[in-house]
RNA sequence: GCGCCCAUAGCUCAACUGGAUAGAGCAACUGCCUUCUAAGCAGUAGGUCGGGGGUUCAAGUCCCUCUGGGCGUACCA
């Protein structure tokens, strides 16, 4: 629709700026910034509209008269594309050529395909994204979950539009919580290892972290023991050191088991254990420049007052570093390597703060790429009973819920009979179980915080993952039975033979899926993909109820149909692709 | 205390970034499987967009204020 919008704002303003002239007022007056091209809200309206109030102060007279005074000329010189207008009230309603629309929109989807929706609004800008960054100590969760799906979809759309992205984890393989670990399995683990137990390895550093909790209530000298630990890592002993590495593998191993099973991808590890001294150069450094200063206690701080923020410690009184401190040292070393024109941080809106403070330090030692570091918060994932707390056990376990998802469609598979046309019953289910998620996951504006309500937020029926995939899978089904059909296969179809309202609908809709694309990609919100493809399936499923497809009467309308299908079946395959969800040909 | 964020149907979320009558799903009720997958379609019911004030031709959207919630404000990460 965006190509029709721009030469239709064109035009508008040009008649404008006439009749300013005419008027006597000041042609420059008419800013193109305050012409709005919009959907009516009913499509019997027409498919564009104009609404004329923005202009009506400075031409003196009411916005219906300004409508209707535009709507003298308008007819002089259609833009591309436009069939007819009306003048209703204070709006110009525009309707499209229908045929022509549709043709053009045939001959995109064929022609780019698999690329249909991409765009080059981001072309070579080098993206650096940063996102999922777990602790080694336990299994991921479902606030991963969102964290992954959020960072994978983004990386994603960003390529789409053309960018170079670069996706990094950041591995928190240090510190006090894995030492946790480390102390409770020193201590009652008895050397066994994962396979001993049959457990997946990160669940069996997990229960560790459970264990160390219980033996910290009964026993107040854990935590010391944690930290002697700690103390001993720092200093590189052996024995410490390598209960350490054997421990962060099996967390490791188990993190990415889960990465390959949710279809996320990374460019790029790190471990923090390998970059965390790297700030601490950096802060001495804007010490000798005056940026910081030194209190009596030896502690390196920061003044950010003059901007609204607080002081902030940079360097401890021991001269070990802190968390903003590491961020500092490998944001720099990060740019050093692969100088990025944009970095995003996917992380908890929690960490608001943090990125301010880490953005400003950036920026106040000079670097002037700080600008360009974006983090993008999103909210929290709650229970309905308020936050997921591991302590008292509430955690969502990512891989228990995926299991519990997948078991939950294959008993739906079972229910329906449908065992034999779907074949590889497993694979289908744990496709389904993944769409549900990333769709669940993905709907919502990021930013916002989310409840998770086990029993029934993550339902196969009505506004879910499934019901899109549901969609996909009846046009493959209907393309598979269109292969013994071949007289019908041989047929072009041809967009006069469109003639439902339904099938305009879909044709706009379809039209427009570019233009959301970009959208997404320039406000890293993937949740606008998502509910677009919700709107797509939905007006397709209504189509598909109301009007045959293969057995339309007519066999041009039929092979219409089936183009029209094609399209949304493009459609739909891109853009799950780009919210990460598996499209499944038959479920 | 201070700072940031949030509040839309019983519940979970939308609303093209200020535009025409605020939309979906779930839950409830009613219809529709001898034609392309009923994980579907159609319908009924459900709203003073947290309260109050303001800006504007126009406010769920911007500003102020109050109420209620979340997060942060650590020499934790």
């Amino acid at each position: 629709m965006v190509v029709f919008k721009e030469q239709l704002k064109q035009r508008i303003v040009q008649i404008l700026k006439e009749k300013a002239k005419q008027k006597g007022i000041d042609p420059e007056g008419v800013r193109e910034e305050n012409l709005v091209v919009e959907n009516p809200p009913k499509s019997d309206l027409g498919d564009l509209a104009i609404p004329f109030f923005p202009f009506a102060r400075s031409f003196r007279m009411p916005p219906a008269a300004l409508s209707a005074l535009v709507g003298e000329s308008f007819g002089e010189g259609l833009p591309l594309g436009v069939e007819r207008y009306n003048v209703v009230g204070p709006y110009l309603n525009i309707f499209l050529k229908r045929p022509f629309v549709t043709e053009l929109l045939f001959q995109k989807v064929r022609q780019e395909g698999d690329r249909f929706g991409s765009s080059d609004i981001l072309r070579s800008k080098k993206i650096m994204l940063e996102f999922s960054s777990p602790n080694t100590n336990k299994p991921l969760h479902l606030g991963h979950l969102r964290n992954d799906a959020l960072g994978e979809s983004v990386a994603r759309i960003l390529r789409f539009s053309g960018a170079v992205v670069r996706t990094v984890d950041l591995i928190n393989d240090r510190g006090i919580h894995i030492c946790k670990s480390m102390l409770a399995y020193k201590e009652l683990g008895g050397g066994r290892t994962p396979e001993d137990e049959g457990m997946k390895s990160d669940h069996f550093v997990g229960k560790y972290y459970v264990l160390y909790n219980e033996l910290a209530k009964r026993d107040p000298e854990a935590e010391d023991r944690a930290r002697a630990l700690l103390v001993k890592w720092e200093e590189g002993d052996p024995e410490v050191r390598s209960l350490w590495e054997k421990m962060n593998r099996w967390a490791v191993e188990g993190i990415k088991r889960t990465y390959e099973r949710t279809g996320i991808h990374f460019d790029q590890f790190t471990f923090e254990s390998e970059v965390y001294l790297k700030g601490k150069e950096e802060i001495l450094k804007g010490l000798s420049q005056g940026i910081f200063y030194r209190e009596a206690d030896g502690s390196i701080w920061v003044n950010l007052e003059d901007i609204g923020l607080d002081r902030k410690v940079l360097l401890r009184s021991d001269g070990t570093s802190i968390y903003v401190t590491q961020d500092i040292g490998t944001a720099i070393s990060r740019y050093n390597d692969w100088p990025f024109d944009t970095m995003i941080y996917v992380v908890a809106s929690e960490q608001n703060y943090h990125f301010k403070v880490l953005f400003s330090i950036l920026e106040r030692l000079g670097y002037g790429w700080a600008k360009n570091l974006y983090h993008l918060s999103y909210g929290m994932v709650n229970l309905p009973e308020g936050k997921m707390k591991s302590r008292e056990g509430t955690v969502v376990d990512a891989d228990d819920l995926l299991d519990e998802l997948a078991e939950m469609a294959r008993e739906e598979i079972r229910g329906k009979e449908r065992e034999e046309e779907v074949g590889n019953i497993e694979e289908t289910a744990e496709k389904i179980a993944l769409g549900a998620l990333h769709y669940y996951l993905l709907q919502p504006s990021p930013s916002k915080d989310m409840v998770f309500n086990p029993r029934e937020s993550l339902s196969f029926t009505g506004n879910t993952g499934p019901y899109i995939q549901y969609t996909g899978a009846r046009i493959c089904s209907m393309m598979r039975k269109l292969e013994g059909m071949p007289r019908l296969k041989e047929r072009q179809g041809e967009p006069k033979h469109l003639e439902t309202e339904e099938e305009w609908e879909l044709v706009k809709l379809l039209f427009d899926f570019p233009s959301v694309v970009e959208l997404s990609a320039s406000t890293y919100n993937p949740s606008l993909v998502a509910n677009y493809l919700y709107e797509i399936s939905k007006s397709f499923s209504r189509y598909y109820h109301e009007h045959p497809i293969l057995y339309a009467e007519d066999p041009q309308v039929a092979a219409s149909r089936v183009e029209l299908s094609r399209c949304v079946l493009q459609v739909l395959r891109n853009g799950m692709y780009l919210l990460n969800i598996p499209f499944l040909e038959v479920m």
